[in-house]
DNA sequence: TAGATTGTTAATCGATTAACAATC
DNA sequence: TAGATTGTTAATCGATTAACAATC
């Protein structure tokens, strides 16, 4: 059954994979309400988008509803749920430990969501060694061990951006198939590797962009910043 | 000059908006090599982008080059830099004060970008009143005063994802015009209001699905996880 | 002039969505 | 059966990109 859906996985587009966070959390809602089916309608009011879009979704992953009825609302959740392996914990080294390395570190959430933090990874020598939460900082130098030792899967880069390319190319080559990449730099990995870019700089700059032209017209039109 | 492009604007999509602070990047780099000119196939080699979709932007910009020579460095730097307004200042109010919110709150990165943090603001008696960094924490009762005394901007929401949509509706209503959301729900705003959506447990319950498939696959064809 | 590169048209692509026959 | 809802086709949309005449 399982194994079903990971041969549909082919054919699972790129959008639809980003769509799957949204729907597993508003069906937890659902669960909550003691629904136990619900309807592409219904599912595609709670997660802001398309009955067809949901149901295209569905049908994607190898999903099958009911005509008339509907979804079936723990089934669904169960294979979301095998889909995005909210059961697995993906050990995770965080390499650079600067202002945002550190918070992150310090960040609960990622354990929370299945991604226990197993190491941090630094190239300055007066922070190797020092520990930062539980965990003592090593050097850059030993990246390929630390990955060894710790079974990591998923490396996160918060390294200026000038080094980020470099560390991608070493966490990749020793094994990790997941980067989560906080730097400004677009990086560039095989296909087998997957990246997503959180990128506080560029979401901040395109919101600078519709901020000015928000204010623009509000004082074109007189309506006031502040009523 | 400037009057032009804003009025062009109205045709700037919103995947232009979103690969302008790439172009940036990659311009001033550029210039720190002396380069005067550069074409549509080298800026588009620098971004990871094709070279007509270049041209197709900066024209949407109202920014033109010169045929047989490319586009001048320096004008494109001058007015993408005017777009995102690079050199104004938009004082931002934080909305949630827990682990996320204290991170970001300590992040010097906001006010490097021109994002001043001017106003930190929780629901938590323990926690209003204290300081965190430079400033105090404000009671979440005070909002509205907080955005006029400070004229924020910018409201960036960290609180927990069930409050989200009520702390925008009345950032909404006190004026702001933009929202960094790093909230798990989607918000429901005017048209006229920007919200970006800084997810970072979406992003890992994404990356946590190609890992899966990844090592699956790995598993399949002998390929180490570690070689 | 010859070579380079723009600006723009038309083709292509991928994703979304309306519509509806199938069927619970 | 009547009403509801799926699964899927075909239309639509928006964005990307190849191609090439215009022109520096």
């Amino acid at each position: 059954m399982s194994h079903q859906i990971e041969e549909a996985g082919a054919g699972i587009s790129s959008a639809t994979v980003s769509r799957l966070p949204a729907y597993l959390r508003a069906l937890v809602d659902l669960v909550s309400l003691e629904l136990s089916s619900v309807s592409s309608d219904r599912l595609a009011e709670h997660t802001g988008t398309n009955p067809a879009t949901v149901r295209r979704d569905l049908a994607s992953l190898g999903i099958v509803g009911t005509r008339g009825l509907g979804y079936d609302v723990r089934y669904l959740i169960h294979e979301i749920g095998l889909l995005l392996g909210v059961s697995e914990d993906w050990p995770v080294a965080i390499v650079g430990i600067g202002n945002l390395g550190r918070a992150l570190a310090n960040y609960s959430g990622l354990s929370a969501r299945g991604f226990p933090v197993r190491a941090l990874v630094d190239v300055d020598d007066d922070l190797v060694g020092t520990r930062v939460g539980e965990l003592i900082v090593e050097h850059l130098d030993r990246l390929e061990q630390v990955v060894r030792e710790h079974g990591i899967g998923v490396g996160i880069i918060a390294t200026p951006g000038n080094q980020a390319q470099a560390v991608a190319d070493r966490l990749v080559s020793a094994g990790v198939a997941s980067l989560l990449n906080f730097t400004e730099t677009a990086l560039v990995v095989p296909d087998s590797v997957e990246v997503r870019r959180v990128d506080l700089a560029t979401e901040l700059q395109i919101l600078s962009f519709y901020q000015r032209r928000t204010i623009a017209a509000r004082a074109g039109t007189g309506v006031p910043l502040v009523p």
